[in-house]
DNA sequence: CAACTCTGTGAATCTTCAG
DNA sequence: CCTGAAGATTCACAGAGTT
């Protein structure tokens, strides 16, 4: 049976009100970071671009919207976010949420007020990240794993708790905050079973779809951009070509 | 010049407070986690042997104390130490402290509460560890980076940001929660520069004295045991006699 | 085909400058 | 003095191209 997809395209929040209760088995969540976000006088205020992309890069990606939070008003919209999630998704299964070393103690706060258990921390380690003169460099991300109560441990599943991985660059690269599909997306996408559903409330290019319906499970995403959620479409869609031919 | 080293034994924030102002350049801090006392219905609360050491551990390692605290005691209790550490500690100094996934919010919190400058955080990658049915494994350890004040960036200093090493094992292990000198203390300790001093308020066996003082660093160390404080003095006393050869 | 060179890039961070 | 925008700086590593 080829895995379906379906993309919705909204706010975040108002779509996942819409969507009925326990329908998904797995949320993987890439919320915006809004990372320099720990004072209003760290935050530069306009845009993802300017944060993200160096001076100097040669792409010309797109932005992205809602990248202008401080921590507080974060805190409060990711927990709410975390409540409609926990209440979308079957008892027993699991939560993914990414973010940077800035907004993770946040990130773990909001998951815990959205009502889900924390089970821990997994490490995305990017081996290729700019170089810090005289400190440490800023070369990994991280997920804060949780589960709606407590989770299956029949399947003879075992994930390692760190995973090393690039950002897809060049011709392959359609958002600015990528995540690889290989190696990281494709590996978490195993903690929902084999067809079972995946819900990525910020779906963006649609890398964890992409990921979920090249091995077998259906995927439900929704994205505001209107071009991102153009890009999710079409690469969904070759993903299910590929997977049923 | 051989390396000094002086050990204390005492309470960690009765003796801090005995230390003159700026008289270090870089905290190194693994205080004990804790763990599990996010809430006191999970705290095992006897003691640390029962948290840490597998039932079928071989050693037979002593206990170690302080390791009973609830999570918002924790978060007083570190702050309190880490603001003595500041004072401490010369500006552009940095700061180093442990914790496990459980504690890494908390660890932040006490870092910035106690004044230091958030920098990022670390990850100590640990390549040996449970394997964990069902989900992900805890593999890392997480170490929050911070500073007294701007760092200083002359240095030709560039560190990364995830470290892969094991957990010494058999007889190179003194202490349950040892920390590997090769691969990480040895790397972490380049914060402070060579001929200046490292200060670890919770010392235990003395590994970060001991990659401290094999690599030119002056050591300042406190341990409230009166078994591990012996340990330490011991290994110390061979680190510096192998450097001074 | 393996080994090597070369070029491009980066969820970054700091400094400078204008308002 | 405070705030925000723009420009400069950094080097380990991936990936393409070449010997």
């Amino acid at each position: 049976m080829t895995p379906t997809f379906t993309l919705h395209r909204g706010d975040s929040l108002t779509v996942l009100q819409s969507l009925p209760d326990h329908s998904v088995d797995a949320v993987i969540a890439d919320p915006p970071y809004n990372s320099g976000g720990r004072t209003g006088n760290e935050r530069r205020s306009t845009s993802a671009r300017g944060k993200y992309v160096s001076g100097d890069a040669q792409h010309d990606l797109p932005d992205f919207a809602g990248d202008n939070r401080d921590q507080r008003a974060y805190l409060v919209w990711l927990s709410l976010i975390l409540i409609e999630c926990l209440r979308i998704t079957r008892p027993g299964g699991h939560l993914l949420v990414f973010s940077d070393w800035r907004q993770a103690p946040v990130t773990a706060d909001a998951l815990q007020v959205g009502g889900w258990l924390w089970q821990g921390t997994v490490v995305w380690h990017k081996p290729v990240s700019r170089p810090m003169r005289g400190g440490f460099k800023a070369a990994a991300e991280y997920i804060q794993w949780g589960s709606n109560g407590p989770f299956d441990r029949t399947p003879e599943l075992y994930l390692p708790g760190v995973f090393s991985a690039s950002q897809p660059s060049g011709r392959q690269r359609r958002h600015i905050t990528q995540k690889p599909v290989d190696g990281l997306l494709a590996e978490l996408v195993k903690v929902c079973p084999e067809g079972g559903t995946v819900l990525d409330p910020f779906a963006g290019s649609g890398s964890t779809g992409v990921a979920a319906v090249s091995s077998g499970r259906h995927f439900v995403g929704i994205e505001l951009t209107e071009h991102y959620h153009q890009v999710a479409h079409d690469r969904l869609t070759d993903a299910q070509r590929s997977v049923a031919r």
